[in-house]
RNA sequence: GCCCCGAUAGUGUAGCACGGCCCAGCAUCGCGGGUUUUCGACCCGUAGACCCGGGUUCAAAUCCCGGUCGGGGCACCA
């Protein structure tokens, strides 16, 4: 057989298929010397967890290619509905440290006015670009939809350069002229006839102040910086294809190297309602608690729960770079997260509102837990037991009261086993230690905790509410920071230690 | 109205550029069972999809045509 056919006994060289799945490689990488790519968020808050897509996916190719990404604040002048919110400066990079994302530079679209003229100017020159007084809405109904030309569109450039003089100099108010790039008024989609780049609007911009009263759009402003940043591949939304195509525009007018654009499909969650302006309104009124209140989905808040970061990356990866629109739950973020902490979190009895019952005819000191069931080498928790006159009084939840029956039997978890005697006013009596008792009549098992020596805890929950209650005396030890599975419960993180102790519910 | 894009199980995704290895893989959810002093974790099993119609071909999830449905764009927003 070794002679005959010595490769049928050799074990075939499988190919072990990477543990984390591979997204696809990134187009013409060969056309780049490196990869250089960009996040681009608006200055309005924190990130949230619909932003998380496009940080991910970005920062996820940067590292695999070993290539540079900048943070670019995309702060041009907005509208009367896109505010910049000098804030986010701050809570941006608070939103990617938490995300591990690492950006090597940071740039403002606000720093780079100079450029945008520059490059405007010379536009103008090359008769690429014209300046247009026409009213917004007359050039709207009868050009862009008809695909007629205005008579600006014709006019010499001298004339041009003298209009733009005046945009600048502040003899054309707001919105009587605007700089528009000939993209072409025949062009079978109305949408991409000679799109408006440069604006006037007078407000102050949170950073430059009254600086500058032109403003460059998006996708003018992306269209030079892409080259000047030198970015080789772009990632981002596909609401942003008609920006691409713009933008593409404007790099054959020079001639420089196309970078790559990719796009993907809408993200949405099932349960989770993301608004930035809404959350940022709730914030400043005070009906949020911060920018790291539950109901923002921030990655602020997020972190505060106790998720794991690459909890996100891992859901976010998963999705691919599809331009599909989806609708996901957070339900999958907290599957990985459990299978990322789980074992890392300690056992905990927390009880809500507790009702109390008295137990009767216990004759034991302390109650012995294991910190983690599926570690006992981290050893146990001890709960003493106070007894005054002999009684002993048990918090448990009320839920779990109300599904009792008189007379029968239930086990206080890692404690022993009691007969209801009376549910009225709850009264209870030792029946046996062994598990096994109630295991055989089904009886249920809850959670507790003793009247005398608990802590009161704060549990923050993820609709805004905070719901107050008992946990086991040896919470007091546990240090702020802790992800914890309150039994029976769920996952929570600890914020703040005192009385009462604050946590934040996770899932 | 005009333009662009997409369509694989409940949800998400792989495969589609080079048709056969796909009576379609994976994850999650569901269901059943086991284990466990949690409604957590773990283990085993099970169910579930190529939008429709035509065409090309020995062979189509993959190619072509037509339709349906869904999404996006048509801002002096980002």
């Amino acid at each position: 057989m070794k002679e005959i056919a010595p490769e049928l006994l050799e074990q075939p060289e499988v190919v072990v298929a990477d543990e984390k799945k591979e997204l696809a490689e990134l187009p013409n990488l060969d056309k780049w010397s490196k990869v250089v790519m960009r996040l681009a968020p608006f200055p309005s808050g924190p990130l949230h967890i619909g932003n998380a897509r496009m940080v991910v996916l970005n920062d996820y190719y940067v590292k695999r290619y070993d290539g540079t990404l900048i943070l670019v604040f995309d702060d041009t002048i907005g509208s009367a509905e896109k505010v910049v919110d000098l804030e986010a400066f701050d809570l941006i990079p608070e939103s990617l440290d938490y995300l591990g994302v690492k950006c090597h530079k940071t740039v403002y679209k606000s720093d780079r006015l100079d450029l945008f003229y520059k490059y405007a100017i010379d536009l103008i020159k090359r008769g690429e670009a014209y300046v247009c007084d026409c009213d917004a809405g007359v050039w709207r109904t009868d050009h862009k939809v008809k695909g007629i030309p205005c008579v600006c569109r014709n006019l010499d450039i001298p004339e041009n350069i003298a209009r733009w003089e005046k945009m600048l100099d502040g003899t054309y108010a707001e919105k009587k002229a605007a700089v528009r790039l000939k993209t072409g008024m025949d062009n079978p989609d109305p949408a991409m006839r000679d799109h408006v780049i440069l604006r006037i609007s007078e407000t102050d911009h949170p950073r430059v102040g009254s600086k500058y009263r032109v403003w460059p759009l998006l996708e003018y402003s992306w269209g030079i910086d892409d080259h000047e940043l030198g970015i080789s591949h772009i990632i981002r939304g596909k609401d942003l294809v008609k920006e691409g195509k713009i933008e593409q525009h404007i790099w054959s007018i020079y001639d420089w190297p196309q970078p790559e654009l990719m796009y993907y499909g809408r993200l949405k969650f099932q349960d989770a309602t993301l608004s930035k302006s809404k959350s940022g309104k709730e914030v400043r009124e005070g009906t949020y608690y911060g920018w790291d209140d539950p109901r923002t989905w921030s990655m602020q808040s997020l972190q505060k729960r106790g998720i794991d970061p690459d909890a996100v990356r891992k859901v976010m990866l998963d999705l691919g770079l599809s331009l599909v629109d989806i609708s996901i739950s957070m339900k999958s973020v907290y599957a990985e997260n459990r299978k990322l902490r789980d074992s890392e979190a300690p056992r905990a009895f927390f009880v809500q509102d507790p009702v109390w019952l008295e137990a009767l005819d216990l004759k034991r000191d302390h109650a012995e837990l294991l910190v983690h069931p599926d570690f006992p080498e981290r050893g146990v928790r001890k709960i003493p037991l106070h007894y005054e006159n002999g009684k002993l009084q048990i918090g448990i939840q009320a839920s779990d009261l109300e599904k009792l029956k008189s007379g029968s039997i239930f086990r206080l978890k890692d404690l022993a086993n009691f007969t209801l005697e009376n549910k009225k006013t709850p009264q209870a009596k030792f029946h046996s230690i062994d598990v096994n008792e109630v295991r055989e009549v089904g009886g249920p098992i809850i959670h507790w905790i003793p009247r005398d020596g608990s802590i009161s805890v704060e549990l923050a929950m993820i609709d805004g509410t905070k719901v107050m209650g008992f946990a086991e005396p040896g919470l007091r030890d546990t240090p702020v920071g802790t992800f914890l599975q309150f039994e029976r419960v769920g996952f929570a993180r600890i914020y703040e230690s005192g009385e009462p102790i604050r946590a934040s519910f996770a899932h």
